[in-house]
DNA sequence: TATTGTTATACTCTATAACTATA
DNA sequence: TATAGTTATAGAGTATAACAATA
């Protein structure tokens, strides 16, 4: 990934290069007004933070996404398909191919509801509260290695930061 | 998007609900362990930004990694296309298709490199130099609305601690 | 042998629209 | 009329592998 000192070093900070300057060929390259912007450096977080998540729960081989999934399923009893999709901001059909993925593998069930004969209520089945509960130690050894990284004070500062974004 | 007052609301961070409890069908759900995860608010702060980026340039049609790959180009000298995805995080094949569409729409060019003969120097165009300038206006607009949301203090300290996930 | 740009393929995810069965 | 789940399709983006030209 893109260094800062890189860009510092290159000194090529949101002014241009030089006029008729010829960068040398070995020169790191500058992240010219890139350097100011928060989704520069947000996409770039969120690409190494889900790396880490990744292989840290390639086990089980279970995704972010999935994760997310049956965290909430495991969180509330019977959510509908529409009520999880539009929490966590995936599209209903997406959600369709995901559940049918888990439901395959095990781990999901879709019950008919008890108030509404078109949705579905979500729930874990006994082999999905067991791979859920192996994915939240996983989960939480990859969430302390983030920790360990950047400090439990800087930690709790971007959790609180970052929650101001929400629509 | 989800709110953090849901959740809270609901009562259900972290601790699975009560055996039996049935949720009330219309109760907001609650996101369980996710509340601590990094990574979960990281990817819906970069959604949040990137959507109001992408509605901001959309008059000039120019998406979040277009406006990476120009301000790389532009402020450095002729970069190679190796050197432009390395250093953005982008796949050698993504950038030739990139590139591909940027030069169609006249606003860069790939020219020989002065040293290597396998390589291309990028360069922007008359037009591309124009059109980046449009877009770092509309991008400062951009910058400028998140600066107003959160404050400045906040936008500065964000910008810090997300520099720390650097690889 | 290794690297640059390229092509190709497969898979994931997003964005839409449309359909059915219910409400 | 509107909503829940579903199906289908098109477009990004990611991940790989392979190839020709060149180093």
């Amino acid at each position: 990934m893109a260094s800062r000192r890189l860009a510092e070093r290159n000194g090529t900070d949101g002014a241009p290069p030089r006029k008729g300057a010829r960068r040398d060929a070995a020169a790191p390259l500058g992240l010219g007004v890139l350097e100011n912007h928060l989704g520069y450096f947000l996409r770039r977080a969120q690409v190494a933070v889900f790396q880490d998540f990744i292989r840290t729960l390639a086990e089980i081989d279970i995704s972010p996404a999935q994760y997310s999934v049956l965290v909430v399923i495991g969180a509330n009893r019977g959510p509908s398909q529409a009520e999880v999709a539009e929490f966590l901001g995936i599209e209903r059909a997406r959600l369709v191919r995901m559940l049918d993925h888990l439901e395959k593998r095990g781990l999901t069930q879709r019950l008919p509801s008890a108030t509404d004969r078109r949705s579905h209520a979500l729930h874990l089945t006994a082999a999905g509260q067991k791979t859920l509960k192996r994915a939240k130690a996983l989960a939480g050894t990859h969430e302390t290695r983030l920790l360990g990284r950047i400090g439990a004070g800087h930690h709790k500062l971007l959790l609180e930061l970052l929650r101001e974004f929400e629509v």
